[in-house]
DNA sequence: ATTAAAAATTAGCCAAGGCTAAACTTCTGC
DNA sequence: GCAGAAGTTTAGCCTTGGCTAATTTTTAAT
């Protein structure tokens, strides 16, 4: 039964970055879709070629496919949403994101260093390491105000 | 001149996982092909085949494709060996999964979900993200004597 | 209301990373 | 030295995520 999980030892890695990949744009899609209505009241497939820095045809594909995947809800050339799924896998995302965003802030990366590498990292984190990101985040807070650089007190 | 490197402000994340998929690909495979070769003598696509889990014909097709990159280097029907790029690429890609694997552990991750973690995680952290990394290893491995839940002592 | 701009779609192309099936080398083991 | 196993290659197909060019729809403006 547990056969296609883990095979052969040695292999265990690797498998992310497959058809991880896929999801990885999903999570980016329903996530900056949910932003967007968020923020703006609706959101176009426009908005994401402009966020995403791609065309709007890769939009248009890519929006076909999580539709079909019953991500994402759209009429012809009506705006974009979230199904019930889609909302909570972008709940889902923007917490993971928001997670290690913050960690990468408290360990002292650099704003612009931390949403970049933020970005790339959200995908790849397990919840483990992610409960573990948290924990540090209290820990490192809570200690800061002293521990710094004594600099600012 | 610098145009093509941020336009608008608001893209600014993302631009990750598009062609940069391609050079993660690149380093799982000379980190593996080193790995291989300092293991086991000589590295061949089978090896690889069963060390990533796919097909020795998708290897074959990837490793085509590093060799016209300058990575590694192939005789047909011969074993693989990198160039002096690929060298220096799989030991660049080596560092960086040893520091975040060792991060990970540092935190309090389990060995297993680490390993995972680590190999997803090591292609999107940057330099800086990397050496916040080793401070705070180094920081923990010496607080961690005493503070951890003090019951080992 | 007609025209122009903005948004979306369709068609058709490309590269990367997957696959299977079939053919060819190379290496061993009698 | 020849057969079979192991390793490699070639051919051909699929999906994802890119693209341009051309068309269609919608929206806004005069």
């Amino acid at each position: 039964m547990a056969d296609s999980s883990q095979k052969q030892l040695g292999q265990r890695r690797f498998r992310r970055t497959r058809s991880d990949h896929a999801s990885e744009t999903a999570e980016d899609y329903v996530e900056a879709i949910a932003e967007r209505i968020a923020k703006a009241g609706e959101c176009r497939g426009a908005d994401l070629a402009r966020e995403f820095g791609v065309s709007h045809v890769t939009v248009t594909k890519t929006v076909a496919r999580l539709q079909a995947e019953g991500l994402v809800d759209t009429a012809p050339y009506g705006p974009l949403s979230l199904t019930r799924r889609g909302q909570s896998l972008a709940k889902a995302s923007r917490q993971r994101h928001e997670v290690v965003l913050a960690f990468l802030l408290a360990i002292g990366v650099s704003p612009e260093t931390a949403e970049i590498d933020a970005e790339g990292i959200e995908h790849h984190v397990s919840q483990e390491t992610l409960d573990r990101f948290r924990e540090l985040i209290a820990d490192l807070d809570q200690r800061g105000e002293r521990v710094k650089d004594s600099a600012d007190a």
